[in-house]
DNA sequence: GCGACAG
DNA sequence: ATCTTGTCGC
């Protein structure tokens, strides 16, 4: 019965999808909008938020969402707030947001909602941003639903517009030698996408990080560093954590025994978080991140 | 048949 | 994204 998000739409759902990414991409603003983003600390930036998706192991379906928000720059949990949700579309290179993005808006929302004072000032998210088949990744798509300054992070070079993983890319990416070096990506027409950072000294492995919406690429590269007690962002890392180990105690309750004993005593407390404000599996979006037309099934 | 392929 | 143990290093 439960419904499978399997398999590629229709082309039809891709060319509505297409140009649901080019309308939504007139709005995006790829440059500072904040004092605090000009600000050689970032003094005026409080709040740091992440977002981000992990599924259960067999069923493509389900998945857990969660946004976090840290303090800045101490970069503890303020807020946290982890739900299963049923995906519906399936995933394609292009339209991650498709797939994703409905149940990351809803939590915003909430978050506006119910604790607007910790709204977070710039969100991070799992993917990317203008470093897209169409300039208009997942990053750039939250950004404009929530307008909310975003960040995309990607930990693999989406190889699009003559971006590729090649012999020279990698020779770049030895000529990293500290955290916080970086180099430009730049894509064929010779617009620069986003760039290749080392997010820490002893990463190898870079980010690729690009503009979201309403923050420069020089703001979102310096304060994705910034972010890094380990590769990978902490309140993207955060929200994984956390999202992982919700799936995980779910899973421990019924069904699975006790696999291993795991070591994720990464979670502590938040001052807040919407755990006990139990309703349903919140899974009120439908197909279209904008919330507009229903596409129903696939 | 082979390579690509954010999460 | 997820499947997976040990292992090397600080």
């Amino acid at each position: 019965m439960a419904r499978k998000a399997a398999g590629k739409p229709p082309e039809e759902i891709l060319l509505d999808w297409k140009r649901e990414q080019a309308s939504l991409k007139a709005r995006v603003v790829d440059r500072d909008t904040e004092a605090w983003q000009r600000d050689p600390a970032f003094s005026g930036l409080q709040r740091v938020g992440g977002v981000d998706v992990s599924f259960v192991k067999d069923d493509s379906g389900s998945a857990c969402a969660s946004l976090v928000v840290l303090s800045y720059p101490e970069l503890e949990v303020l807020y946290e707030d982890c739900r299963m949700v049923t995906l519906t579309a399936p995933y394609v290179s292009g339209f991650l947001a498709f797939r994703e993005l409905p149940f990351l808006v809803d939590a915003v929302q909430q978050l506006r909602q119910r604790e607007p004072r910790l709204m977070p000032q710039v969100l991070f998210v799992d993917g990317n941003g203008v470093l897209h088949h169409r300039g208009f990744g997942v990053a750039c798509h939250l950004g404009v639903l929530t307008d909310l300054p975003c960040i995309g992070v990607a930990k693999k070079l989406l190889q699009v517009d003559g971006l590729e993983n090649n012999a020279l890319h990698k020779e770049k990416i030895q000529l990293l030698k500290a955290g916080g070096d970086s180099f430009p990506l730049m894509g064929g027409s010779g617009t620069v996408l986003g760039r290749a950072l080392r997010s820490h000294d002893h990463s190898t492995k870079p980010l690729y990080v690009s503009v979201g919406h309403k923050i420069s690429l020089e703001a979102a590269v310096r304060l994705t560093h910034s972010c890094c007690k380990f590769r990978i962002p902490e309140p993207v890392r955060q929200a994984d954590i956390r999202s992982r180990d919700y799936i995980r105690r779910t899973q421990e309750v019924q069904g699975v025994p006790a696999p291993p004993s795991g070591r994720s005593k990464e979670a502590q407390r938040p001052k807040a978080c919407p755990q006990g404000v139990s309703e349903e599996p919140a899974g009120t979006s439908k197909g279209t991140p904008t919330g507009g037309k229903a596409c129903p099934r696939f």
